[in-house]
DNA sequence: CTGAAAGCGCTTACAG
DNA sequence: CTGAAAGCGCTTACAG
């Protein structure tokens, strides 16, 4: 079956082929009845305009890049839930480049999403380098396309516009609530690799600590389970411990199966809290307490704001800021 | 800033848009003085080919639409690190449509998909009618846009190939497994939602207890943990059950959860076995056993299959099955 | 409100 | 091995 082309559409409706265009991008331009009919036409024909031709002509592709590292992560991957909501409801296609850790190559990638002509850019890595920042900000400014970078915070600049919560308040929040129930050897669990967001809650942390005038200790682990337990118990063979907040459920979790065979319980000699409220949380026995972070909203708000940049509408805040929450559940008092 | 064309190229390296289309394209028709010089120039510039004239020009966009349901099953979103890792390698990019219930919609999406060009689909639905498959098959044929299933089955046709393991023989051989553990009250869990590869999986385990004269009993669940509780404590508070496959990893887990709360024992009394091999499997205590379904490399392979493909080049195969394995870790005799 | 025509940036027979 | 030219299927000033 050949492709039907606008050619056979204004053939069969007998107008010219800029009308036909018209009828479908402009169609306040058209009399209504020529409209009409060159709609039904396409129908009938099951006519789709040719992205290729109409991104040339019209140099917009009406499609978004979305940049994100490894799609396993659930934080990635409910994201992705959400932008892929907001794109179907503004009918942009998503061009979906998954990040390897070869950073050189990532130039590379962006070239090649330049020359796919693409409308906006959503940014999903939370390990975002000052060359990566800086490398975005000269994309955005020289080829002029808007970007939006989710659930990652770029303190020193916002030139880029980010949504995210506030994961230096969580965390400083996450940790007074501990300090409440009068724990006083309280650690943060958190990752070698250095994450943005993680370093943000690392802050809070850090500052709730410090003003109740405690030593902050942070221990770091690579996020794999079969090397947690080891180092785990390695770690804190010799050091007393009655409360942790782990920067992602799963090692909130896997930290507390270590703590739970080597003796403690839970709540009652420790507590334990992680990062997102996934699937982890609720699987855990017992059911593991968190901070509730609304990443599906986060990938939704950050792809309505993407298509804002897009339409060149205004756009007021560049921190988007969503509310997280407290979930209380079995691993804290 | 911009963009260089093929013709700022052409008039640095003194020849004709051809020539370095060719040197581009068809590197072995160009001189190799006349190729370096025109690589050397196209490097100096940043030049990348327009994506749009290029695909409207040659008809092939080097671009394959990968359609998906919900990105936050962990399936989904493993087959996708492994589809992108092959996309990477074979230049192919990614158009990502993720699929909302409206099964209306899903023709729509497709006729977008050919408006993109695409030159090939995988389509990820483990969840597929018989309309959807023939819907498909009219695309194949009609617009001769290679497919492949990946991580389904469909029983009745294999003209759109697929890669997938067994899932009817690892149901069958899970379930002589427990069978062999002197097991009688042995219950399948599975969804309510019919899915392909959940109703393979109960044949298997069908096939396995009617060979060994047990009444095969399969209980359906939503997949919501929330629900999940109640209904398991209100399904068997009448029934003796010593062992219980799960479709999904995390079913596994949540069913344990309530069995152990109900006073069972693992695995003495009862053994839990799941599928896929999930984080949910090892961060549960005890440890899941479960089936391991290389799900990155049915994403991987089915990548491969398309690009072959999609290259004309012929396929001896048309399912790919690749091999499962049985994890035995703490939730089995 | 509608049409003729130029142009978007490439690829690819066709000549030479 | 290289170039001139047609053509891919649209959009969009420009006229009328």
């Amino acid at each position: 079956m050949r492709k039907v082309t606008i050619y056979d559409v204004a053939a069969a409706a007998d107008v010219s082929l800029a009308t036909v265009s018209r009828a479908v991008n402009n169609p306040e331009k058209v009399r209504p009845e020529t409209r009409e009919r060159v709609l039904r036409v396409i129908e009938e024909l099951g006519y789709k305009p040719n992205a290729f031709a109409r991104g040339l002509a019209s140099r917009k592709s009406t499609t978004v890049a979305v940049l994100a590292p490894d799609m396993s992560r659930a934080s990635i991957a409910e994201m992705m839930n959400g932008i892929a909501d907001i794109a179907r409801v503004y009918k942009y296609a998503i061009l979906l480049y998954v990040l390897d850790n070869d950073e050189s190559r990532e130039e590379e990638t962006l070239r090649e999403i330049i020359a796919a002509q693409v409308d906006g850019i959503l940014y999903l890595n939370d390990e975002i380098t000052e060359q990566q920042y800086a490398f975005l900000l000269k994309i955005k400014n020289e080829y002029r396309i808007p970007i939006v970078l989710a659930n990652t915070l770029y303190p020193e600049n916002d030139e880029i516009p980010s949504v995210s919560i506030d994961y230096e308040k969580a965390g400083y929040e996450i940790t007074k609530r501990l300090l409440e129930e009068k724990r006083k050897d309280l650690y943060m669990v958190s990752t070698v690799r250095k994450y943005m967001v993680n370093d943000l809650k690392e802050a809070g942390y850090v500052r709730a600590m410090e003003e109740a005038s405690h030593t902050p200790r942070i221990m770091r682990t690579s996020g794999r389970i079969a090397i947690n337990v080891e180092h785990f118990n390695e770690y804190f063979t010799d050091k007393p411990v009655d409360a942790v907040i782990a920067v992602r459920d799963s090692i909130a979790v896997s930290f507390m199966n270590v703590a739970r065979q080597n003796g403690a319980r839970i709540p009652e000699d420790m507590s334990v809290v992680g990062f997102q409220n996934t699937k982890y949380a609720l699987l855990a026995r017992p059911q593991l307490s968190c901070v509730d972070v609304p990443i599906y909203d986060i990938g939704a708000v950050a792809m309505r704001l993407l298509t804002k940049l897009m339409n060149e509408e205004s756009v007021e805040e560049r921190r988007v800021l969503l509310k997280h929450s407290f979930i209380t559940r079995k691993t804290t008092l």
